[in-house]
RNA sequence: GGCGCUAUCGUCUAGGGGUUAGGACGGAAGAUUCUCAAUCUUCAAACCCGGGUUCGAUUCCCGGUAGCGCUACCA
């Protein structure tokens, strides 16, 4: 590993938007990587697109990748080394080697307009050709350039492609070769003086002295241009892994249209970030032997390797994350869900009715409930995929209508059952004559008793027995045990929430009285 | 159009010149339970096509096809 000892690898977001999947696991190889290998993690912010960049979607990035679990060593937030780690704070840099470029006879002023270039791109196409600059400018005496330049003509500054091959190597697809006739000379600075992205990168990477170019394969065409760059330079050319692109189910490219692909998204839904990172590093990279699938993050670090990365596109599989999300939640002591679980009742205005005590700021709950909260957790936290989906699993327990159990036709067959009015009577006569009950005090023992009690009266067991109670108490004939459910209904009913829990006496009074209507 | 990359169950993948082609998600069936969820067990499910090399190719090579990417004074 010591071969290793000085790794330095990137993560150059550009802030345009949120942070996508694809963008926040070409972030976490790149960190594994150099957590692994002890190197030097750097995230630079590529903001030379002045139009579409905004200061604030830089925050939110390096929100996004804080949430994830990542960290790194060097970046535009905490300083380092080679400052500045923001390209719009570099671009003297640019122009400065832009010009050495020019000096050495390495690069040449193009004074093309966009209209003849794009009328030459027309023509090399209609002839089914490979569209690439014709190098009309290359052979423009530099004299005469500076002439016309000094004249202040409009003029780009191009790349000199050499005349030969670009070999490059990939750590995930080998060597790579381009014929330097598919290549064009590319535009390095604009006619306004702002640098390109495939000469900016160049240029950062090889000042930060980044040793090995993780990033997406979307890349991978571009990387003759920059193999270039770095020879026209002079500078050693660094390690590239071009990671494979993460497709939707349709097989297009991963976008918006295909639901939740932000970090964001993610978050809000209530996906674990463990669980992201787990599902990510899985997607386009599988551990020697390729029969481990749950991994922390410090087993990551230690099992990962580029070598074992995978050239193919991979489906993103929302419901494999979610298998996932479902065992880090299990894991997860409840009470670490305490906080995010109840935003999302509380949202759902379950815990306070939405718009009155605010976006989940400060809810007044009465002593004694986080206790009963995470009792209400533990018992539906197993039937969730993400987060987001507890209030509707725990509706049970916060809504009552028994009107609607009565009129709802999953609940007809068992309304219809020969045995289902008497049970539904001697239970009701039994719950409503009992002491417990009536003060919201019914244990799972005297619960159990009652259930006896009817059993014996009716004759009744099983499914003719359960299923109409269950109906009574839950409007629903299936739902979790009673056991854990009765006393989460008592206690509930006792505390002073916003939205008053119905006691097991209540529901079986609101039944009765709906019945009997 | 040109160039590049890719191709194992529906999906993520392991494997590799001779294997019953392994695992996981999802699916189906069963066990358990009053039911649901959870859990456990079992099952179904794949080497893109065509040539070559070879005693033997899913594996190596070539071609085709398909998907994706790049082809900008975007990143």
């Amino acid at each position: 590993m010591s071969a290793n000892a000085a790794v330095r690898v990137r993560f150059a977001p550009s802030p345009t938007g949120q942070l996508h999947v694809g963008n926040a696991r070409t972030a976490l190889f790149n960190w594994l990587f150099a957590r692994q290998t002890g190197g030097t993690m750097v995230l630079r912010i590529e903001d030379t697109d002045v139009e579409r960049s905004e200061a604030r979607f830089e925050d939110q990035l390096i929100a996004d990748l804080k949430w994830l679990g990542l960290d790194w060593d060097e970046g535009p937030d905490i300083g380092g080394p080679y400052t500045p780690y923001r390209q719009s704070d570099r671009l003297d840099l640019y122009r400065e080697h832009a010009q050495r470029l020019l000096d050495e006879g390495k690069a040449y002023l193009c004074f093309c307009t966009e209209a003849e270039l794009q009328k030459e791109r027309e023509q090399a196409l209609s002839e089914q050709r490979q569209a690439i600059y014709s190098g009309k400018c290359r052979m423009i005496d530099p004299g005469e350039a500076s002439r016309r330049q000094a004249a202040r003509e409009a003029a780009a500054i191009r790349l000199r492609i050499p005349e030969h091959p670009i070999r490059f190597h990939d750590i995930v697809r080998g060597p790579v070769e381009f014929s330097n006739e598919v290549v064009s000379d590319p535009i390095i600075l604009r006619s306004n003086g702002m640098p390109v992205y495939n000469y900016v990168v160049v240029i950062d990477d090889a000042l930060m002295k980044i040793t090995h170019v993780i990033r997406g394969d979307d890349h991978l065409s571009n990387t003759p241009k920059q193999v270039a760059l770095y020879e026209a330079l002079g500078w050693p050319v660094p390690e590239f892994a071009h990671l494979s692109t993460i497709l939707g189910a349709d097989r297009e490219r991963l976008s918006k249209r295909h639901g939740a692909t932000s970090i964001a998204n993610f978050r809000d839904m209530g996906v674990l970030p463990e669980a992201l990172m787990n599902y990510l590093a899985l997607l386009g990279w599988a551990p020697s032997g390729g029969t481990r699938e749950i991994f922390s993050r410090e087993e990551l670090i230690k099992e990962f390797s580029l070598e074992r990365l995978t050239p193919s596109p991979a489906v993103f599989d929302m419901e494999k994350l979610y298998w996932l999300n479902r065992h880090y939640i299990k894991q997860r002591p409840v009470a670490d869900l305490y906080q995010q679980a109840l935003s999302f009742f509380v949202r759902a205005g379950l815990l306070s009715p939405p718009g009155e005590s605010g976006q989940g700021a400060s809810v007044m709950l009465p002593a004694g409930f986080r206790e009963w909260f995470l009792k209400v957790l533990e018992l539906r936290l197993p039937a969730v995929d993400r987060l987001d989906q507890l209030p509707e699993r725990a509706s049970l327990i916060f809504n009552y209508d028994a009107n609607a159990a009565l009129a709802d036709p999953d609940n007809a067959e068992v309304l219809n059952w020969p045995h289902t009015d008497a049970v539904i009577s001697r239970f009701t006569f039994k719950i409503l004559e009992n002491e417990s009950a009536r003060a919201g005090q019914l244990t799972p023992e005297e619960f159990r008793a009652i259930v006896n009690h009817v059993k014996a009266e009716t004759g009744t067991k099983g499914k003719e027995l359960f299923h109409p109670m269950r109906l009574m108490i839950t409007g629903s004939h299936s739902g979790p045990d009673f056991d854990k459910l009765i006393p989460i209904l008592e206690e509930g009913s006792r505390l002073q929430l916003p939205r008053h829990v119905l006691s097991v006496f209540e529901r079986v009074q609101a039944f009765a009285k709906a019945r009997t209507k």
